[in-house]
Parts: C-alpha cells; sequence; structure tokens
DNA sequence: CTAAATTCCTATTATTTTTATAGGATTATA
DNA sequence: TATAATCCTATAAAAATAATAGGAATTTAG
C-alpha cells in the first residue's frame, strides 16, 4: 500500500513551490538541490503537474515553475491522484473499467470502504493546511 | 497505493475458510478452485497465516485448514499486515526504522495521518463484519 | 499396510512496475 | 547571441510482485 515515488516527489514539489510561492519562477535546478532528487527524475513529474495545470511553466534562461493557484486551492488528494494515476486499493476500483465478478465479490465493500475512508481524509487537507502541520 | 495479491489472497482465503467454518479442514484444492488461485501460490499465502496463528493445519490425507478463532477476532487490518508485511504508505514508516529527515520532513506529518486512517478503519472491520457486508 | 492426498519447505523463474537516465530539441532572456 | 532553462521521446537498470517447480514429510482412508 505504498504511495510511490512518483507520489511522494510531486507533494514535495509543490510544497517546495508553496514554500517559495512569491510569483517568481523556480528553476527544477533550485528544486532538485532543496530536495535531493535528479533534475532529470523531476522534469517528468513536474511535467505530470504541468499538463494537470497544477503549476505554470516558463521556457528559457531564468524560466521555471510556480503554482498556477493558491496554496488553499490544492488538496493532497488531487495531487496524489493526479501524479500517481489513482490511489485505489484494488485495480478493480480503478477508472471505469471494473472487475466481472464485481456482484459476487465478498472483499469488494470492504475495499470501496476503505477507498472512501482514504479519499476523504486526503481531499480534506489542502497544501495550505499541510504548511501549516507538525 | 494497491493491496498486492499477497493481501487481497490472503483475504480470500480467510473468507473462504469462514464460509466453510464448520471444524473441518478445508484443503487448498478446494480453495484454489472456488477462489481461482494456483494451488501452489496459495500455500505460499496460507503458510505465512499458519505461521501467524491465524489458522491451524493439518497434514496429511483429508488434511487442510481451518480457522483458529471466531470470525469476530480477526481484523481486515490483522490479515492484512500479516500477508503485506505493512499497510504504511511510506516505507519510513514501516516499522523501527524511520527516516533521518523525520524532524524537518513537511509530509511526514500527513502520511502519518493517513496511516492513522487506514489502520483506524481496517482495525474496526472483523471478519465477521465482512461476511455480512453488501 | 500402503497408496493417496495433503501440507510443508526451499529454490528458481518470469513478469511487471518502479525508478530513474540519456540525449537532444525548443524556447526565452540576460 | 550565448546561456540556462523547459520539453520531449526513448531507453535502461533495479526492485518488487507474482508465480512455478520439485520434492520431502505427514496422515489418513481403504
Amino acid at each position: 500500500m505504498k504511495i510511490s515515488t512518483k507520489g511522494r516527489y510531486a507533494l514535495k514539489v509543490m510544497i517546495d513551490l508553496a514554500q517559495h510561492n512569491d510569483g517568481t519562477y523556480i528553476s527544477l535546478k533550485e528544486i532538485a538541490e532543496r530536495q535531493d532528487i535528479s533534475i532529470k527524475y523531476l522534469e517528468a513529474i513536474v511535467g505530470i503537474l504541468n499538463k494537470a495545470g497544477f503549476v505554470s511553466s516558463q521556457r528559457g534562461k531564468s524560466g521555471g515553475y510556480r503554482l498556477s493557484r493558491g496554496t488553499d486551492e490544492y488538496t493532497a488528494g488531487s495531487i496524489l491522484k493526479i501524479s500517481e494515476g489513482s490511489l485505489a486499493p484494488v485495480s478493480c476500483l480503478d477508472g471505469t473499467a471494473g472487475c466481472e465478478k464485481a456482484e459476487e465479490c465478498v472483499s469488494l465493500p470492504l475495499w470501496r470502504n476503505l477507498d472512501r475512508v482514504v479519499d476523504d481524509y486526503l481531499e480534506s487537507v489542502t497544501l495550505k493546511d499541510i504548511l501549516e502541520m507538525k
């Protein structure tokens, strides 16, 4: 039940951008040094956040990334879902697919409830909240 | 954040044994057929449950497995933790290790809370509850 | 008694997913 | 116009997951 580095690093990037949220663009070089993650791997992760509109980018010299909304407008859940693809504990709850044996599956209600519990919590926490947590 | 087949199958085995909980020993052959999982893979999974004392085994002809306690004495969490090893969303919350940068880690409180939320839910559900869920 | 059916044990293999790295094209600015 | 950045596609390395294989040990049913 682990969150992969994609999700963890995506959250770190968002937190880092939030901590340097002064309207200027922050380069991956800076983030990579602060968070101790390679620039190349960060490129892949920030690419996802960028495509999803979670960050704005500026190419070229002195370019970089910045948050595109206020820190209270991102939930932990939204960041993790975008970067991980899905947070569902079993793949039959991913997207639209759904298992054929869903009707008769005795375990499914448990997984559904677990999914709900996780989602409820992660959607209740904003990036702003995370910065203030201790 | 997926539960692996180890955890899913372990739960299936426990549910199957609960559904045939008449004091007799149920062979892996039966369970394998009902749950559509290979006997060989089941052996590995039930081995874990057996070592943990979750099931009792009887070797030899007409042997098999049966629950060693009442269905209300197993939580979903205990079954999944034994089979998966850990349910923690990040490895720094596994066992005793702990990350060196824990003090300064801005994400950690979120992961701790998520771990708590998951654990609270899964420990609140018993095998008996699962059989009655819909 | 003994053949059959089962658990138990240790390796090994195959597959998939995760975790990156590489190289260079494109873009904007200082 | 050189430099520093994002962006894009492909590839590789490592780790974890999922499963199989072969046979030893055990118990019972006939």
